[in-house]
DNA sequence: GCCATATAGTTGCATATGCAACTAAGCTAA
DNA sequence: TTAGCTTAGTTGCATATGCAACTATATGGC
């Protein structure tokens, strides 16, 4: 027997998707008229950014921004094709690889966070107050599984 | 010169597409495991159905589903297809359509509910108490525009 | 060591999306 | 009326995504 929402519920859930869908449009919109690349591709440079000099496998990635292996792996294709990253050959697992970003790569992110910065700040924080930002924040977490060690 | 967000709010904002992501994948797993199409086709569905017997124009399901037209047509394309809707021409402007819903698609809407909406219970209003679920609706309302008249 | 099984990553194919150019019909105003 | 602009919807092309099958290496039991 199956247990359904009610409906503040689905009307909640509703407005998730089509808040997301906006907000999305939105920025993507933002970036592509500096002439910047997308969303994705920020996700990856400032993953690989954080990371530091060691790089990250590409397991670490996917699990990170959440895109599954085959869609990443080409997305990598993309990106080293652009120059922005570098995949090594791994020297603890002959069947992986080690992902660095390259300098260039280092730049392009350095040059979209100014335009993705102020995006966020004018199509979503600037509606918030801080407490709101805060709270929407806190609930978002508890609908994502809890990291077990 | 340009504002940039804070850091709590930058955090709230990569929560928001993190979790958006995370649940979409849940929801669409599910429905995908009993066979069914995806939630695009519900949202188109689920309109056409709320609009009743006098259908809806092209730009109005677009409107409502924030999906541009290019891709709302071909997405109609594939409902077609499929028997699930109708597109008529329409009296009183030569270049639109009235799209409607087929009993095809009125039952197929019908089987998705259960399944989409045991999704959207257990992914979705089961994590959260009713005060979040109002806190979290009324906060994306805040991102979205207002409409006005 | 050797087999079965699991994991990391890539590739082929079908489908979905974004963008720009297009057709066709309505609207406005001389 | 008709010329110029706008709107509704479709189509071609490039790119992105999902799914399943594949290669290659690693791991665990015997």
């Amino acid at each position: 027997m199956m247990k359904h929402p009610d409906q503040t519920s689905v009307k909640a859930w509703a407005q998730l998707l089509k808040t997301h869908r906006f907000l999305l449009e939105q920025v993507e919109t933002d970036l592509k008229t500096a002439q910047l690349p997308s969303l994705s591709w920020y996700d990856v440079l400032y993953e690989l950014k954080c990371a530091g000099p060691a790089g990250l496998r590409q397991y670490e990635i996917s699990a990170q921004i959440l895109l599954n292996k085959h869609n990443l792996s080409r997305l990598l294709d993309r990106l080293q094709a652009n120059g922005l990253i570098r995949r090594e050959s791994c020297p603890e697992d002959g069947r992986g690889h080690c992902v660095h970003i390259t300098d260039t790569g280092t730049q392009v992110l350095k040059k979209m966070w100014p335009i993705y910065g102020s995006a966020i700040q004018s199509h979503f924080s600037e509606h918030l107050n801080r407490e709101e930002v805060q709270q929407l924040s806190d609930i978002l977490l508890k609908l994502m599984p809890t990291r077990e060690k």
